[in-house]
DNA sequence: AAGCCGTTTTGATACACATCAAAAGATAGT
DNA sequence: ACTATCTTTTGATGTGTATCAAAACGGCTT
């Protein structure tokens, strides 16, 4: 947090975020349709958020980590409206929305960095929108890796190497395509050198490879 | 809005929603880099955003109508990064963000309402990931048909009539499908009966087979 | 009313991805 | 270590939608 505060700020903005939660591999955080009461720091771990289709499809809608937020699809209806899955055991602080809210009146730095969490994720998901609607498999699984080395290099992992945390399945769905045709796409880079696999390790070999796939005009 | 404030709350409530502005089909509203100041309700028009990939590609990220919400996409970086544009002349209230945040800080209503408005945004964009990820064309159009509506009707108009503002390739844009697509899934509901198309009229004739197609397992 | 332009429709063909199928490889339990 | 199960890879085939092309239609200008 970039401002300072004097004691008893932090101690008022500590209360928000007090109780923590574990959450295992395979378990759910929250689902859809239960009552929403609490945002989601996400303090370790990786998790999955996705939505369904009456008949049982899958959509996943994104894969969050470390420091990143999830829950705020529930403030709408009071209601959530996907569910959000652990994809290893993870810690979450629990911050109930209320008390954000609460806070959020009295500072406007914190009313102003909740306001642009949610900010981002609209814009993230218009990104997604452009991703599914225009891109062929190729460009798309390109963007999804680089999307995720960048988070993950910002939080001092590795720029260039990903351990996965979901299945080619969940990286379909989000994608947009059957798992087959990532598990493809994901043959074809490695065979082109640009990147190596072995399950779920993926080391890139050639960011700039990627990228152009990414945007073949890459007049950056 | 649904609580009463007195007069001297309405004063600066109106404040906010001040100054208004006016745009003519085919004009921005905003674009894309422009720095951000104020969100938009839209009082009268019907308004298309959009983003693009460097090479000019267009994706439709969403159409909006009397009584929505534009802008939200500028908070996070104060710039915004997608283009609106007017479908048709339109008549918007400016708020500047900044009185926004000052009056949600003093009225906790207000406050709920601006983060009800951004999440219902994040809670659209996620079905909208499921409807391109996950439903073939003439599923996608369904839908987008009956959410029309929908919306159209929650304003007064007629349930089953629709003047379209957008082309076709807009549409598809939208839909993440090739604007010949659009065409001939609205010839094949016209074929079927479901609906009646003549250019930019739509009437829909058979709704129940409209969400028959969108959810074949129609169990609700 | 004629001519021009952009939009929409319709047809023929091509291709990217899905689907179906099976083998290979990892992982876990006994 | 060995079987059972799940995940991933790879191949063969099918299909939905894109692409290419041209005609039909409607709106606008003069």
């Amino acid at each position: 947090m970039p401002i300072s505060f004097d004691k008893e700020d932090m101690k008022r903005l500590d209360e928000v975020v007090a109780t923590r939660h574990h959450v295992k591999q395979g378990e759910l955080l929250f689902r859809d349709g239960e009552p929403f009461k609490s945002l989601f720091a996400i303090r370790t771990g990786f998790f999955k958020t996705s939505v369904s289709t009456p008949d049982g499809h899958e959509q996943v809608t994104g894969f969050q980590m470390a420091g990143e937020i999830i829950g705020l699809d529930g403030i709408v209806t009071d209601q959530h409206s996907c569910n959000a899955v652990a994809l290893e055991d993870a810690e979450v602080c629990v911050m109930p929305f209320a008390n954000v809210e609460e806070l959020s009146r009295e500072f406007p730095v914190l009313q102003r960095h909740v306001h642009k969490i949610m900010s981002r994720e609209i814009v993230r998901e218009n990104s997604m929108m452009l991703l599914i609607g225009n891109m062929r498999s190729e460009e798309r699984l390109a963007a999804f890796l680089l999307n995720l080395v960048q988070r993950l290099h910002a939080r001092g992992f590795s720029q260039s190497e990903i351990v996965l945390r979901m299945s080619r399945e969940e990286i379909g769905s989000y994608l947009g395509m059957k798992l087959e045709t990532v598990s493809r796409a994901f043959s074809k880079f490695s065979d082109e050198g640009i990147i190596e696999v072995k399950q779920r390790y993926v080391g890139i070999l050639n960011a700039p490879a990627l990228k152009k796939i990414v945007n073949p005009t890459g007049c950056v």
